[in-house]
DNA sequence: CTCCCACTGACACGACTGTTTCAGTAATGC
DNA sequence: GCATTACTGAAACAGTCGTGTCAGTGGGAG
């Protein structure tokens, strides 16, 4: 489906998003930074909004991918913590709570979904991480809901703040 | 300071904003929508970034007036938690969350600080619930950090599923 | 060689952006 | 009455936005 050009370009768009934020990117300025132009994005991606959706789509793949590294075993949440706070990951990160606002005010366009998609990828990760006798009780899922809202805290947390000690001291 | 005509239209256009949110407001629309005109805008704010700054602040007054409004006592998180999942906050919290995660975005104009602010009038809040004994100790800033990922990593979930009965579960 | 197709460059279109200029109006203080 | 102050309207500024048009490239397949 998609031209070898257009993964390229599409990689070197992500780069350029991951440092520059989503929100109030523009064609010309993308195209200028990766060498391109905006006749040729438009070209293979058909509009901003398809642009837009698809640098979401690779986005979120990065997500997935970690999620199936972390894998199920034991210790789930501190091995996520551990990927959330490294200082590597920080821009992705920043990206990921941008997408996640922008999908909360605006319902439409190729945002849509994107908060809600990622809320379920997370608990259901945290759910295979249950034993099989938890896993489908009320109590089951309070506790990973929790899980996932103490994650998710101390990560807006540890963004604004930088303080890693400090976040990384409470979640044990 | 701000005349009378300037705090009208600021709670007409934060009225504006917080349905229609902030990333992308522009001056016509908005003006057109609370019965002014972009010169009379910029007359009292001197600028679209003036407006956004007063915006935000306005924002936060209401933040602070619900944290002084909770005051100490104990059960702190769960009178916090009562406020933030009620559905008539829901709007002013997406635009919370919004301007938290485009203060990361961009660190510079009005946005600058805004999350991190948040970040330490919530946790003064929460330290000033504690005992005296446990205040000042270590213990006592992760017990306080934790309160607040908690609370907060809650508030994304609710806001991207709207699913308070899971949510609320999961805090006790 | 020829045809086709993925890709690219230059440019213009209309709409919209924040801001400025110049002009008023209405009320207030002396 | 007069001047000052607070506010407002209309129009234009230069710039940027996403997108469309028309014209090419280059290379691989038949």
């Amino acid at each position: 489906m998609a031209s070898a050009r257009e993964t390229e370009l599409l990689e070197a768009a992500y780069r350029y998003v991951l440092t520059h934020g989503l929100a109030d990117v523009s064609l010309r300025p993308l195209a200028a930074a990766i060498g391109s132009s905006t006749r040729v994005l438009l070209y293979l991606f058909g509009s901003k909004d398809g642009l837009v959706k698809a640098l979401l789509a690779r986005a979120r793949a990065d997500e997935l991918a970690l999620l199936a590294d972390i894998g199920t075993g034991p210790d789930v949440v501190a091995r996520l913590w551990e990927w959330l706070s490294a200082p590597a990951h920080r821009p992705l990160l920043t990206l990921w709570l941008e997408a996640y606002a922008r999908s909360l005010v605006e319902p439409n366009g190729p945002w849509a979904g994107f908060a809600r998609a990622t809320v379920e990828d997370w608990l259901e990760v945290l759910s295979s991480a249950q034993s099989e006798e938890v896993r489908d009780t009320p109590a089951g899922l309070a506790a990973r809901t929790r899980e996932l809202a103490l994650l998710r805290g101390a990560l807006l947390d540890l963004l604004a703040t930088g303080d890693e000690k400090r976040v990384s001291a409470a979640l044990e």
